[in-house]
DNA sequence: AATTACACTTGCAAAAAACAAGAGGAATCA
DNA sequence: TGATTCCTCTTGTTTTTTGCAAGTGTAATT
């Protein structure tokens, strides 16, 4: 590792001109913050990684009560950002579906790790020891557990006759 | 694990009634994003876990150039969720430190997955590959190299004599 | 041909954020 | 002691984003 001011700490926070500030990236965590920063791509990534949600409808029933032009915003930004894959629905053509890229999939070791914090954090949660327990125990195991749940979710849209 | 939906997915999204969709966690990403899912909150988290950042003036010196007012909020805000403790600086009375507290500091797994992912990702990453290589071949002996960094800065600030 | 379902878009009011300037309190100095 | 400086916020004001309600366009359904 390289040092970095009075400690030995991440040194990629170069200077920045004030023209560049608005996008420049290059460190790893402004980059992250940019992307996922937002409460609701936050939700959306869950939506999509965790209960295998793929469309408009299904993230606008969400209990967090999202609106629709927000929705639809987030959406693009995501797809704009390679997170998400727009295509139409198989299964009916005036359907749109979200599909999980890998750029997205990629992120499910920091989000299981965001929530097992939150599990030993949040006195209301609802999450089951069991779940916190499995990742910190073996989270290659667990993440290859997601990754076949969101597969099957994918390839039962994708493989479907048209009805 | 649980079944949920039509797949196996992580099982805690209860239904929840309109007036409690404001306060209402339980939910471990809903409980995570209403605490660091915000840009600032992000960036604050990596100056003291990464950068050794402790006061207003050297938050407000970063990169970024956070606003006055957005900063004392999001400072206050992150000391009501218990991430930070602010005290008065025993080098010099008139500035206030802030530092990380435990629940802060167990959030560095989940910082440290999403720099490696962003490190993977963004084309224009300054980091190091030695940085996310480390990382993913012994993720709890670089959590404690981080932690033993800031216990130096924190010991550094508390310890010295008051000039 | 009319209706329905679905995915957005638009317009407007309210909330939040960015920007600029200044207040107040401790330490330092004349 | 009183003026000065440094530092942590406040307080306006402007700009941007969000939340809500209603409407538009396209594709299937009847």
């Amino acid at each position: 590792m390289l040092s970095f001011c009075k400690y030995i700490f991440a040194p990629y926070i170069a200077p920045m001109t004030k023209t560049d500030r608005a996008h420049w990236n290059g460190c790893p965590t402004r980059y992250a913050a940019g992307i996922v920063g937002d409460k609701w791509c936050f939700l959306l990534m869950r939506d999509v990684l965790l209960h295998g949600k793929r469309t408009y409808s299904e993230f606008l029933s969400g209990p967090e009560g999202i609106s629709t032009n927000i929705l639809a915003d987030r959406l693009s930004r995501l797809e704009r950002n390679g997170l998400l894959d727009r295509r139409t629905d198989p299964r009916k053509g005036s359907r749109v579906c979200y599909f999980p890229t890998r750029k997205l999939r990629d992120l499910l070791p920091a989000l299981l790790a965001m929530m097992v914090w939150s599990v030993k954090y949040d006195a209301d949660t609802e999450a089951p020891d069991s779940f916190a327990a499995s990742f910190v125990a073996d989270p290659a195991a667990t993440i290859a557990w997601y990754e076949a749940d969101i597969d099957r979710v994918d390839q039962d849209i994708l493989g479907a006759p048209a009805e």
